[in-house]
DNA sequence: GACGTTATTATGTATATACATATTATGTCA
DNA sequence: TGACATAATATGTATATACATAATAACGTC
């Protein structure tokens, strides 16, 4: 049914076939014919709707997946070495504009950890994260020399749902002094906030050097 | 489900009950507690072996989803009027780079149109576009005075794969000059190569100024 | 002819059953 | 003890069946 498609022998914003009649076509069961539709229409290929039918999508809005790993395991897949470098760790007072980003009515008290992750040496990304000590509060006395807060969170606190922004920017002094790029360079920059029903866990800002690239295939 | 492991009832790592169990536990039939699984484990927080049984996930490699919609979609859904300006629309050999990124073994003729999309009459995404005339052959007299080569392409040529690269950047001269901004000024870059099985349609540079943000939730 | 009700229909979902497949555990033999 | 064949088992997948649900089409009434 994807060559179809694909080949146009269903034309965009055609009506196919129902279920029924492709199971026999195909010699299936008609839940087998399901099952290929919806995968199909989850992908957005086709726009399916009760008693109307299915139809081949005008507009494929098509979906697009990445993995989010762990920094470690992005880095060691691509073959690099993987270490990284706490650069600060004690709890402050959040400003209400992070505050404001986690979703919090005024700022409070939070634990804000920097490090740096590096790949073979160089540096690959830096991790400016705030966490928020009611969501997890056996993080205080964490010190991150063998394992990065990244890891640490993953491992101690799932989150159930997240806001993830990518956008572009340049480094300011300090972050272009941490990556070891000059100042005014373009960087990649990925902000994550995450969260269990209700309440904010973490809001993390990661900033690659313009080298970096995020990959996917569909 | 979900919300045992979010609760760590079921800890990372930790082997959970077959379905034949669960599907007692929850008073349903095992197809059904199948589903559910296979949910979660495409969602990444679990892992799933034949006969070894399901795990949680110990580094849950979450995978976010976003929609890639047409750029005209993307600016009307944020409240944007959409507008396109045309800059060039022509034939030409392709350099040896372009043909190599759209897995040809040498350059050729190829169309290259490049123009720019507006969101309330500012600059939102240059596109500089080469299409692959033996794939897509119809696409030589198109003039694109009405229907942007973004909209044209997807309505005429569905495509089976791609491969989607997101980057930061810096605008060279031509580049910020098209977009509005200075010149070195960060750039949020998209770019896309599309394939129908063993033969690529069309590779695009998708270039947007440093406020652009992609967003996405999981 | 307009409007509200009912019937029809395609998809959505759950179920019991059956068998395939990959992997682990076990048993056999040299 | 080690190598190899064999059995056991959890997940993977297909199937027939049944009923739910939403949207349309048909119908009847005023």
């Amino acid at each position: 049914m994807a060559r179809r498609i694909a080949e146009r022998v269903w034309a965009p914003g055609a009506l196919i076939p129902g279920e029924e009649v492709l199971s026999v076509e195909f010699g299936c069961a008609r839940a087998t014919v399901n099952r290929a539709l919806q995968e199909l229409a989850r992908g957005g290929v086709l726009v399916r709707k009760r008693k109307a039918g299915t139809r081949v999508a005008l507009h494929p809005m098509r979906e697009a997946r990445f993995v989010i790993p762990i920094v470690r395991q992005e880095i060691e897949t691509k073959g690099g070495t993987y270490q990284f470098k706490l650069l600060s760790n004690q709890v402050e007072k959040a400003s209400p504009a992070i505050a404001q980003r986690m979703g919090l009515a005024k700022a409070k008290d939070m634990l804000h950890v920097r490090c740096l992750h590096l790949s073979d040496g160089r540096p690959y990304q830096y991790e400016d994260r705030w966490v928020n000590l009611d969501a997890v509060p056996s993080i205080r006395g964490e010190t991150f020399e063998t394992i990065s807060p990244n890891e640490w969170l993953v491992t101690h606190s799932p989150f159930s749902q997240a806001e993830i922004v990518f956008h572009a920017g340049t480094a300011d002094m300090e972050e272009a002094d941490i990556l070891g790029v000059a100042e005014r360079d373009a960087v990649f920059i990925v902000e994550r906030v995450t969260f269990v029903p209700q309440k904010p866990i973490t809001f993390v800002r990661m900033i690659h050097p313009a080298s970096h690239r995020m990959v996917t295939q569909l």
